[in-house]
DNA sequence: GAGTCAGTTGCACTAAGGTCTAATGGCGAA
DNA sequence: TTCGCCATTAGACCTTAGTGCAACTGACTC
């Protein structure tokens, strides 16, 4: 029982990649039918190069092992390199004669599964599934830690300094004394600190802090 | 180049589980010459009733995947379990004849890596070494978080509510409405609630509280 | 029944945070 | 040069938080 486009989000797209014009045709049916968006391509290069750097709806890529030029498991690693080493896409690997420190490698860098040809397609479909999900709830992540990364990018050098004071939970009066100012320019920074964060208690600031990995100081 | 004791903390533990005696004769000579303390079983039956459901050193384990009885991987599933689904431990598989679908069973099930016989010592070497360190890692966040958990323990039903109602960033008239009581009383709870988490600021208790997975009130 | 503990409240006082207005000076863009 | 942004400070005022002391209640234990 293969799987419906129904109940599949449409935005959700496969990549397939490999150097086999048959499979190629064969993967992008099976995907069609599960109601996928699918795009293939027969190498990556191909696929480098006509994709972004990062995606903003959950994407899988299908990578066959064993392709001339860039391998798989060397396309995995610039792919993961692209978004700064966070998996900017899930991975599926297929392989016809794939070996053991392969696997290893694959499934180090993060890959949802490998697969052996001839696979189920009922496996394949699951795993694509999964790093579907994964990569889902991954962006969902991502969206919110950009909302406040660029939020902490419109506040002034100054304001950060007293920022990553204030979640440490420093008073106005040491944060004044550390930075060689008056307590009252300290009030003013905070405050200017928690309007651009959409902020209005400390505890929402730390957490916001802390889910953009703005480091508080020592 | 063999690693040699020097440099290798001697609480390390590592921890052989193969069926064949020569292999763990071989591995045992192996890990004290590295420098790790170490013990060996013939069988994973063998290993669980032996060893703690926790360890509060770091700890590796050298699975060999095939083996009479309790297979490497459901051995591995069984120590995951003793943990609540946290890994208690870090494991390194190592096989005569494994195959691809067993070595992804096995990474998603957090393996380190898999090694096929005969391999080279200074692999494995390596990868307990890196076991260890995640190890290593893994508990010095479990210390953090357990201690965060006893000290929440000691609060009352009441003390509870007012801190998860404080790491939300409410005032102390808000949390006073919510609960039906009034103001003073609230502020002797949040008192006694700093006292004994030990911290003197509401940046400070949220962190531990998140640290700690204590849920903010809604 | 006495003692203990958690929860509750009131009052008074201190300390800290937050807001507003107003003013000064530097610095880069238009 | 003028405008706008940033950083800085001052003074006044109000709101919150924190602390110390005292007291009352109910449940549970010795």
């Amino acid at each position: 029982m293969v799987a419906s486009s129904s109940g599949v989000n449409p935005m959700e797209t496969v990549y397939i990649i490999d150097d086999d014009p048959s499979v190629r045709r064969s993967l992008s049916r099976l995907m069609r039918q599960a109601g996928y968006r699918e795009s293939i391509f027969a190498s990556g290069e191909e696929f480098l190069a006509a994709t972004p750097e990062t995606f903003a709806a959950p994407v899988c890529v299908v990578i066959d092992l064993q392709m001339p030029g860039l391998g798989g498991l060397e396309l995995q690693r610039r792919i993961n390199r692209q978004n700064g080493g966070v998996a900017p896409c899930s991975v599926v690997f297929i392989s016809g004669n794939g070996d053991i420190p392969a696997t290893v490698e694959a499934m180090r860098q993060g890959a949802v599964t490998f697969l052996t040809k001839p696979f189920d397609e009922e496996d394949l479909l699951g795993a694509i599934a999964e790093g579907l999900a994964t990569h889902r709830d991954l962006l969902a992540g991502t969206a919110r830690t950009e909302e406040l990364r660029s939020r902490i990018a419109t506040l002034s050098q100054r304001e950060q300094e007293v920022m990553a004071r204030v979640i440490t939970g420093a008073l106005n009066k040491q944060i004044a004394a550390e930075l060689g100012i008056v307590e009252q320019t300290v009030k003013v920074h905070r405050a200017r600190v928690m309007e651009k964060m959409g902020v209005v208690s400390v505890a929402e600031l730390v957490r916001s802090c802390d889910a953009a990995g703005f480091a508080a100081a020592g």
